[in-house]
DNA sequence: AGTATATGTTCCGTGTTTAGACAAAATCTT
DNA sequence: AAGATTTTGTCTAAACACGGAACATATACT
């Protein structure tokens, strides 16, 4: 039960119910192709004749093509099927990460072309602009057959407003207030969106052509590494908030006494559960500061951690298991906050799934206030699904697919 | 940017957009009223014509009345103004708390008919039922002249499910899994709806007449008395979630290891700000806990609190200084999960605000991720608006006005 | 009284869904 | 092998909606 907002809303035009309808249709054949006309009509419970104008206004533009003739199910004229036109185009998406940067190449459905590619991240915006341009080009030379490029994607952990195409705050890189999109717009020549890297991987999940959970009610991606990003799906549209932040159930504090996180306050759930918590944990000191580490602590990863744990070393187990409950005791705010539908978690901790599972749910259990809160849906997405990259994909791909604001 | 769900969606019907345009009609009235068919083509940038008949259908569903012909303002035919049709027709709103409940009666548009009037609670379902049904016809007939009662609308300290008339958890009132819709409306022969009364304070100011902030972004309402109720609006529909508890800020911990919670975990945000947590500070006390109180204990309220802290009681100040900045640092949480345009706070603290809005917004600035979060924008609802009993009228007068379902 | 202007109605054109007929193509039956 | 049956895809007419413009109505100004 939406209320129409009186001083913004969009009047229903002659073409409205066409647009909608034609939306809808692409959708349909996106999420069951090959499908024929004649089941585009009963999917959408409308006449063949509408869903026969709808589509051929799909191929005119392109959108879809004609495949071959499918085998007849019974008898009866054989169907012709009809596909996403996601040939002679592609996508790239880019992560950067305070260590890394990550280039894959997609096509428009979002599924991987060739490898994901990485290098080191220069701090300096001039630099990684130019290096990331290069690779880009690059790539795309390298993938010839894979046809123009329509767009690049960019996932920046940090505080993004997509519109200005601005990284506002991004602390583990130093940048404040850089415009990154229009640098490398013009580098590159093709068009660039930028986003938040939480909000990124929900975006993946959202647009994932095989799950259609986000796509109703509220589900939630949480991306544990070196902070805590996170992305909130309401309705299927990704929760923005005023500012672009909306979503930071990172910075809400498990305990407002506890350990000083690199927001400035104090007890934050990342300062518990992220990768340099849970070594730092290990190591028995705060490695977030900038204090002197030796050679084992610079290079040590929490995969490496984990690995210890399954092999029997007690401290290791120990540290991964904190982490775990106060990974579950977070996790019981943003159901609390949220009762969302499902919560998907990313980020190297979930290699000892298997392992923590129980203690994160016994954590979590520990502090919802319903008996389904604590049932809640947990999915675990493993790094080789990149779902970040396959966000910042998603920016370039997805809006060809978005329904029309209507009302 | 929405996506559309392939397995959940709406084809756009031959009358699909006439649907659409008449609800914004309406909505348009009733926002600008008095207003004329040719303000209304204006306002909606469409062809009088066409606004003409969008009229006339709401004439025909009496949704709408033509008054008096207006003044004109320059030269030519003077306008027929349109009116939500609000005569004859009443909505009732019953809040039920621990201790009182309460009744109003508002025409369609929310406009409080009459007084305010109250009895106090008891917490067993059929004889509450049985007053309630009495008074609300002793209401209905003391205000004759307001007409037929198009429903009743209930507000709920605890978790609903509105859907099936249900109240899943009302802890304050020992109330699990009660039916308190059906034997309400089968006692006064009206249409009853229940819905959680945090969710119904953010839908009375959803749905006020004035204010349109909520109707776009994200919004908030936190209201603070026994407990902590919240309501969350996310552009312009209440935030739900899966099991109707979304919103629940209340039990998201400022300290895991803090005070023990009504809810049976530690350190919640309402074990710090609720009333009973305000007064056990002044007390030195815990006032949650079934042991003897006194005279005074049991009496005292926080506004009591409240008058001394005014009068010069240094403990009082202390007491509810304490509240105002763990106020704050709980608003924190809130603008970083969701970064909302506005806040909304209701409750019996609030009459000290002139007192703690610096301490609040001084709490909430040491947690809050950026200086524009920080600067959030908190608004003051006085008891005397009647948040819950408008949130409960809301429920049935609002869905008339809502836009359709589409895509 | 005549002109200008604003409101509200009416009519026609265009676009879209709805309903149904029809041709094309494949399988099954005789 | 020929006809019946069934499914697909196209096409046409009707119903319904917005888009645009003309027209009647009503008021104020000159």
């Amino acid at each position: 039960m939406r209320k129409i907002n009186p001083h913004d809303f969009k009047v229903a035009r002659r073409g409205t119910s066409r647009t909608i309808n034609r939306q809808i249709a692409l959708n349909l054949i996106r999420a069951h192709q090959p499908v024929s006309r004649a089941d585009l009509a009963r999917l959408m419970n409308v006449r063949r004749g509408v869903a026969s104008l709808l589509v051929s206004e799909l191929l005119d533009e392109a959108l879809i093509f004609e495949g071959a003739v499918g085998e007849a199910v019974g008898r009866g004229r054989r169907p012709t099927f009809l596909y996403i036109d996601s040939r002679q185009r592609c996508v790239v998406g880019v992560d950067i990460r305070a260590s890394r940067t990550y280039i894959m190449v997609t096509d428009l459905m979002g599924r991987q072309l060739g490898v994901v590619s990485s290098f080191q991240t220069n701090r300096d915006i001039g630099v990684l602009t130019q290096e990331l341009s290069r690779r880009i080009k690059q790539v795309l030379a390298d993938y010839k057959e894979v046809g123009a490029c329509e767009g690049v994607g960019v996932a920046v952990p940090g505080m993004v407003d997509p519109a200005a195409g601005r990284v506002v705050h991004a602390p583990t890189l130093s940048w404040r207030d850089v415009n990154l999109r229009d640098p490398l717009a013009a580098a590159i020549g093709i068009p660039v969106h930028i986003e938040n890297s939480g909000k990124a991987c929900a975006l993946a999940q959202l647009w994932a052509t095989r799950s259609d959970v986000m796509a109703s009610g509220i589900s939630v991606f949480v991306s544990v590494s070196d902070g805590v990003g996170i992305g909130v799906v309401v309705n299927g549209e990704l929760l923005r908030g005023r500012h672009n932040t909306a979503g930071e159930f990172g910075h809400v504090p498990l305990s407002i006494d506890g350990p000083r996180c690199s927001c400035g306050a104090t007890g934050c759930w990342e300062s518990y559960i992220s990768n340099i918590a849970t070594l730092s944990r290990y190591f028995g000191r705060d490695l977030a500061g900038s204090g002197p580490h030796d050679a084992e602590t610079a290079t040590f990863s929490v995969e490496d951690l984990i690995a210890r744990a399954r092999a029997g070393d007690p401290k290791a187990l120990a540290a991964v298991n904190s982490t775990a409950r106060y990974l579950g005791l977070g996790l019981s705010s943003i159901i609390n906050a949220l009762d969302p539908v499902r919560i998907y978690i990313g980020g190297e901790i979930t290699t000892a799934w298997s392992l923590i599972e129980p203690i994160v749910r016994s954590g979590l259990r520990e502090r919802t206030l319903t008996d389904f809160g604590g049932n809640t849906e947990i999915h675990v997405v493993p790094a080789e699904e990149h779902p970040r990259l396959r966000g910042a994909v998603a920016l370039v791909a997805a809006p060809a697919f978005a329904a029309p604001m209507v009302a």
